[in-house]
DNA sequence: TATTCTCCTG
DNA sequence: CAGGAGAATA
């Protein structure tokens, strides 16, 4: 394909367009309606059907070869129409042209005003279309080595342009109208949704202190100016955004474990399966968001993990609440009948409510107060609730003031994944409230129920499966890094006889090592690199002790207590890294982007046994 | 095709 | 350290 257009079309074809720096092409007519009345140019002008006219016709010159745009382009930016040239040289647009002038006369929003929000989406709009038509000749300014790209780029050229022809055979006032009407709704929709945040700020207000609805009305929904400005308040206002999201959430969450109690309490004589019985009670359906695509079922669950589980209901239902949930939710029964569960949510279609938060299994507002609600707890004062990271309910969010739990897993995994997540919270900063009402029921029922419920509970167990590496375990695993770099999945499994593996937890103990290779061989690299910047001549000069700064990085990342004493073995390994990496880097040889797969190779074939101590459960 | 690894980013 | 992308590997 040839793209050796001539420079001054594409100058013509792609600036005039888009920049203002040619007056004598564009009328000031046409510039004033692009440029200063994006609205005005769209409801006289359809500046839109030209645009899209001259995209099509720029593309088409581009995959024809054609060379007749420096004319026909110039005049139609000017907003001229130049039928001639676009119906005799293109037959298929010809549905183009005509339809012009009816649209522009058709117009639909004739003389009227635009609001502002309508305004600001149509400029938006002639936007996009501005950039759609200038991007295919801006693209010839490359040179000649994009030309791979260039082809892929032309393809989607003619397809885009292929769609534009779409388009553009509709006629060109229905389009016109379909628009308006569209931005029309979307206006009055946004409108209706100030509305109803408004009326409920008032109504949440009111409940609270009439005094306020006054300054807070105001200052919140300021946009309708409903009485008037108030910026003294900002800090109260704050203030009672927090409790009132609080009471809301907290309302919404009480009412809708009231109501699925009921429904249980009414349903526990049927004859339902015990997992069905056991995933009928609130705690598990909230808590219940586990990772279902892998794993498979466990009903030998340790006694501790079991212990452990129970302490994930309370954390998982915290960290859920607000959050949107994308992943798989298995807090459905298998096997559930349609009417029970419909019965208790009817917003609830599906039995197998794949995509439902827990919070919306029980609760679902409509769409558009959750969307405010959403949007309030993301970007609003309470930041701590509604940002609520996505994670895996499994992954580590502790609430241990929330239950009242004496297991020392709990108190383990408090302990240390608050240090973990900086942003750790305690529900005593969720508010009086909060959501410690959804981990009300954990307190009630007692440890043996729970854990014959998590064992009975085929995703419970999942959840737990994957919650078996504990921070423990992390530290287990640093600790056996001293020994061995490349661990097989046997290897892993021999040593961590307490973790029921499968296919997550080795993925996951796998990536572990996958980090503590990559923490290692980037200080090997550095100190390495920084042995010759220090003008190190001979190998034999690099050598690793425990008085070495290499070994104490190296230590501090893996045994940060202390409090083992690292094998010599691991010394001479660390030393025999340093000097490949020095060899290597020596030898230029990291010019090459696969440079460090010779010292892995060599590396991994260092691994030694790890003492049999490692073996035992009870380790650390 | 699934798994593993490295690299990169946050 | 987790997660994702991309490449390598089985």
């Amino acid at each position: 394909m040839n793209l050796s257009l001539p420079d001054q079309t594409m100058h013509s074809s792609s600036e005039s367009c888009l920049e203002d720096d040619k007056p004598e092409v564009i009328l000031p007519c046409f510039r004033r309606n692009m440029h200063e009345d994006p609205l005005a140019a769209y409801s006289n002008g359809s500046i839109i059907s030209q645009l899209l006219r001259k995209t099509i016709h720029n593309k088409r010159a581009i995959d024809d070869n054609h060379f007749y745009l420096s004319n026909s382009v110039a005049a139609a930016d000017s907003g001229q129409e130049d039928e001639s040239s676009v119906s005799s040289k293109d037959s298929t647009i010809e549905a183009v042209s005509p339809s012009d002038h009816v649209s522009t006369g058709v117009s639909p929003e004739g003389d009227h005003p635009l609001p502002d929000h309508l305004k600001a989406k149509r400029a938006r709009v002639e936007n996009i279309i501005r950039v759609m038509a200038g991007s295919p000749n801006s693209r010839q300014h490359c040179d000649g080595e994009r030309c791979d790209t260039d082809a892929r780029e032309m393809r989607e050229a003619r397809e885009s342009c292929r769609e534009n022809k779409r388009k553009q055979r509709l006629p060109q006032h229905q389009e016109h109208k379909e628009e308006c009407h569209k931005l029309k709704e979307q206006l009055h929709s946004m409108q209706r949704l100030l509305r109803q945040l408004q009326e409920k700020f008032l109504q949440v207000y009111s409940q609270e202190d009439p005094e306020f609805i006054v300054r807070e009305a105001a200052g919140a929904v300021s946009e309708h100016d409903i009485i008037g400005n108030s910026t003294d308040a900002c800090y109260i206002k704050s203030q009672n955004l927090q409790e009132t999201l609080k009471q809301e959430l907290s309302k919404a969450v009480n009412d809708c474990i009231d109501r699925v109690f009921k429904k249980v309490s009414s349903s526990t004589d049927m004859d339902i399966s015990p997992q069905q019985r056991v995933c009928s009670t609130p705690e598990m359906q909230i808590s219940l968001g586990a990772d279902r695509k892998s794993l498979a079922p466990d009903h030998s669950q340790a006694e501790e993990m079991s212990k452990s589980r129970s302490s994930e209901l309370c954390e998982s239902s915290e960290a859920q609440t607000s959050q949107d949930q994308t992943e798989a939710l298995s807090l459905v029964v298998r096997k559930p009948p349609v009417t029970q569960v419909s019965s208790v949510t009817p917003t609830v279609k599906r039995p197998y409510a794949v995509h439902q938060t827990p919070f919306q299994f029980s609760y679902t507002p409509p769409l558009h107060e959750s969307h405010i609600l959403e949007h309030l707890l993301k970007y609003g004062p309470h930041s701590n609730f509604g940002a609520l990271p996505c994670m895996p309910p499994s992954m580590d969010r502790t609430s241990p003031d929330s239950v009242d739990l004496s297991w020392d897993a709990v108190a383990m995994r408090s302990k240390v994944t608050s240090s973990h997540f900086g942003h750790h919270h305690r529900p005593s900063s969720m508010g009086a409230v909060g959501v410690d009402g959804l981990c009300l029921p954990h307190v009630k029922m007692e440890s043996g129920e729970l854990q014959s419920l998590a064992e009975r509970n085929p995703y419970m167990s999942l959840n737990i499966s994957f919650e078996g590496l504990t921070p423990s375990h992390l530290k287990k695993a640093k600790l056996m890094f001293f020994y061995t770099r490349y661990p097989s999945s046997n290897v892993l499994k021999t040593f961590f006889p307490d973790v029921k593996f499968n296919r997550c937890i080795t993925s996951q103990l796998i990536k572990w090592f996958s980090n503590f290779r990559e923490f290692y061989y980037i200080q090997m690299e550095k100190f390495a690199r920084q042995a010759i910047a220090e003008g190190v001549r001979d190998v034999k000069d690099i050598t690793v002790s425990r008085d070495s700064e290499l070994f104490r990085a190296l230590n501090m990342h893996y045994n940060k207590a202390n409090d083992f004493h690292v094998p010599d073995r691991f010394l001479e390994v660390a030393e025999i890294t340093l000097h490949e990496f020095y060899n290597a880097i020596s030898a230029t040889k990291d010019s090459d982007s696969s440079w460090k797969k010779a010292i892995y190779k060599v590396i991994c074939k260092l691994d030694s046994e790890i003492p049999e101590e490692f073996k035992t459960s009870s380790y650390l």
